[in-house]
RNA sequence: CGAGCGGACUACGCGGUCGCGGCGUGCUUUUGCGCACGAUGAGGAAAGUCCGGGCAUCGCAGGGCAGGACGCCUGAUAACGUCAGGUGAAGGUGACUUCAAGGAAAGUGCAACAGAAAUAGACCGCCCGUCCCUCUUUUGACCCUUUUUUUCGCAGGGGUCCCGAAAAAGAUUGCGUAGCAAGAUUUUUUGGGAAGAGGAGAAGCAAUCGAACGAAACGCGCUCUUUGCGUGAGCGAAGAGCGGAACGUGAGAUUUGCUUCGACGAGGCAAGGAUGGAAAGGCGAGGUAAGAGCUCACCGACGGGACGGUAACGCCCCGUGCCAUGUAAACCCCGUCCGAUGCAAGUUUGGGACCUUUUCACACAGGGUUGCCCGCCCGAGAAGGUCCGUGAAUAACGCUGGAGCCUUUCGGUGACGGAAGGCGUAGAUAAAUGACCGCGCUCGACAGAACCCGGCUUAUAGGUCCGCUCGUAUC
RNA sequence: GCGGGUGUAGUUCAAUGGUAGAACACUAGCCUUCCAAGCUGGUCGCGUGGGUUCAAUUCCCAUCACCCGCU
């Protein structure tokens, strides 16, 4: 990804502590001002096994990647909701409808 | 056609656009960051972490104890608790499946309840002997031998007189044709060697009285039927019918009616006794006072021998003091094996200066070596603190070429091994496979590498192939 | 990834291979004008599946769930 990782322990809990904190209907988003663009994907062990863990970091990482190019630099964590299904198509809504709405895109794609 | 058994394989496919991991080549760049192209990128279980090994480190690779694992035989393997082939046992009509399958006369422990009794005995019982009182019936008296017997037992065997019964012979007598009846006596066979009733006394059942407790009818009593227990008098349970208006349980006491039992023996036996998972081999016959592997046949168990097999074991013959329950997934014994720690192992970049405490170079003491002991090693460090420096849960290595995979062929029943040829086949580190579109179908289960292999176990929608068994029908 | 441990009543715990127990909780009755307290009684069970054994919560194996440590 063209995108920076973000990985160390510091920085996520430095984004938990004093980072925005949006919600919308399937996921959370926590983000935080910073010098280029970082994302990561929180997905811990309540989400089932490691096949379905997979899934959801695959998916949230490829419809975060839909924004990517009309971001602003910041630090952002992506957090699911629980749930039975997951879909794509949802959380490209989701993200977009947040990034819209927090005024974080430079330019509308 | 139906029902089933065993084995092997597969794990949605194809195409397009965008995107991800590391690799190679090229371009750019001081380096870094980048760009383009190319090929490549999760499993049969990657899982559980239940075993075994490689690999790495630890002054391990010396001994003993402790601890742990395994346990029919032979083989395979680097090794195994795995696999292959066999043996035995259990299950199934069968194909076939399952089995931690050494030792219980080395020792210790445990076996509830039930049952007379639980690893050992004699409660009931069967038999024998001795001994109280009264009565009734009754034929008893001797001799030889230790020959019999596994044992216990006064108890074995033989003979004479006596008594009873049966059979045969038969002098003689009666009636008399035949024949029938009686019958002294003789011979042979067999049996007999005491039996029974009552009393005193003991134990109990029912009725009666009754302290105390409960109770107002779904209760109580009586009769009948069925059934259980007891040797019995009797006591319960269930059902049906009837009864009148009051009782039921009951420590204890007295009388009446009824039932059963002779007592004893440091006697014999273990056949029978509703139990139990298990009752001193099973069953039948002989034998005995009663009994018993006491004897015999068959079966089993154990021991010995011959034969077959590398062996586990099989099969045949002979013998027997039948000496003895189950449990070792209870302790334990025997045999085999095991040093510890796990890639967060470990190596490198990567440290410097100062202070304090402690041990030691003979010994003691200290540290390490496996939980303990002995033994061995360490011979200048070990522990703590402060300051400087620093990217520090970091970076690189370990990291994937390995007991590797595929094909052919040879040896072997097989696991497996040998040879030849070919292949290059994930290596991440907040951790890579996704999104969309189109087509096809049976509409897609369980599920994601983290040092690597060999196994085991567990999860799994379907689909394909091979071999085999049983049943039914037809030929 | 590696190494350990625990599953018993609604809750916290106990137990020698032989009928699974205690406390609190729940519930019915008594007591009280009523409530609380107290007294008397009752209900609720060994994580799952196999095996050894006459018999398993206990012994063995597998499996499931949960917890802890290593950094």
């Amino acid at each position: 990804m063209r995108c920076l990782r973000l990985k160390k322990q510091k920085e996520i809990t430095a984004l938990h502590r004093s980072g925005k904190r949006v919600y919308a209907s399937s996921l959370t988003v926590i983000y935080l001002p910073s010098d280029c663009l970082k994302m990561a994907v929180c997905v811990g062990k309540k989400y089932g096994k490691s096949v379905r863990r997979n899934r959801i970091k695959r998916l949230l990482r490829a419809a975060f990647s839909q924004y990517t190019d009309f971001l602003s630099p910041c630090s952002v964590l992506l957090i699911p909701r629980v749930s039975e299904e997951y879909s794509y198509a949802v959380f490209v809504r989701d993200i977009g409808k947040i990034l819209e709405r927090e005024r974080l895109l430079e330019h509308t794609p």
